[in-house]
DNA sequence: GCGACAG
DNA sequence: ATCTTGTCGC
């Protein structure tokens, strides 16, 4: 049974995010990409309630059907704070991948892996934690800066901090549309990770396996009694 | 020093 | 993240 350790503060946070860091195996060791199963999670909030909702959902790879779902819900343990994003969400995204009885052998993040300003995002955070292959898929630059990749699905560009490393890259993922911006999590290369993301995402912006975690995570919450 | 900042 | 109907388009 996986489960994060929550610290008590940000300054405990940031301690184990340092801990933890040098965990992180850049190696890879997930599927190609369009192989194997392939999970999705997401995290929906209630401030009302004080609930909050995740979804993992498992895709076949090679036909991005949905092979298994699975949800949880907690209450909020943790504020959000630019940088700590994963104590936020990771305690209730674990009890849901755990609740799966398949074992993914890679999970896709809505959010940063590499591509944080402590260079330990979610998807990192993530994969170490369950020893899981991880990348993420962000829907927002947050500080880094790019050059705006060419129009063309598949086109994209180095994502860098402000000190110019490279830490992910802006990929676009479908002709005209917005770029995501991708980092590696764990134990995959940046060039998988964009490999995955453009395999996982045929037809809109965002990975199947986000949407499909998005729009599970919310119905949970909704139809959660509590 | 202050503000901005993944979701 | 969330506040939110109808509407445009395939």
């Amino acid at each position: 049974m996986t489960s994060a350790k929550m610290p008590a503060d940000e300054a405990g946070a940031k301690a184990i995010q340092d801990e933890l860091r040098g965990r992180v195996v850049l190696t890879e060791t997930g599927p190609p990409p369009g192989e194997g199963l392939i999970a999705g999670v997401d995290v929906a909030y209630d401030d009302e309630r004080d609930l909050v909702a995740a979804a993992a959902v498992v895709l076949d790879a090679a036909t991005l059907r949905v092979v298994e779902e699975a949800t949880s819900v907690g209450r909020v343990s943790f504020p959000y704070v630019p940088g700590l994003l994963a104590f936020r969400e990771l305690p209730t995204v674990l009890a849901a991948l755990e609740a799966l009885t398949v074992t993914p052998g890679l999970v896709v993040c809505d959010g940063y892996g590499l591509a944080h300003p402590r260079r330990f995002g979610l998807a990192c955070h993530l994969g170490v934690v369950t020893g899981l292959p991880a990348i993420g898929v962000a829907k927002n630059p947050f500080t880094f800066t790019y050059e705006e990749p060419g129009d063309r699905r598949g086109d994209l560009s180095p994502l860098r901090a402000s000190d110019g490393e490279v830490v992910g890259r802006a990929l676009r993922t479908q002709d005209g549309i917005k770029p995501v911006y991708v980092s590696v999590g764990h134990r995959v290369s940046l060039d998988n990770a964009c490999a995955h993301a453009l395999a996982l995402s045929p037809r809109f912006r965002i990975p199947e396996t986000t949407r499909h975690a998005d729009s599970l995570c919310r119905r949970a919450l909704r139809e959660a009694t509590a």
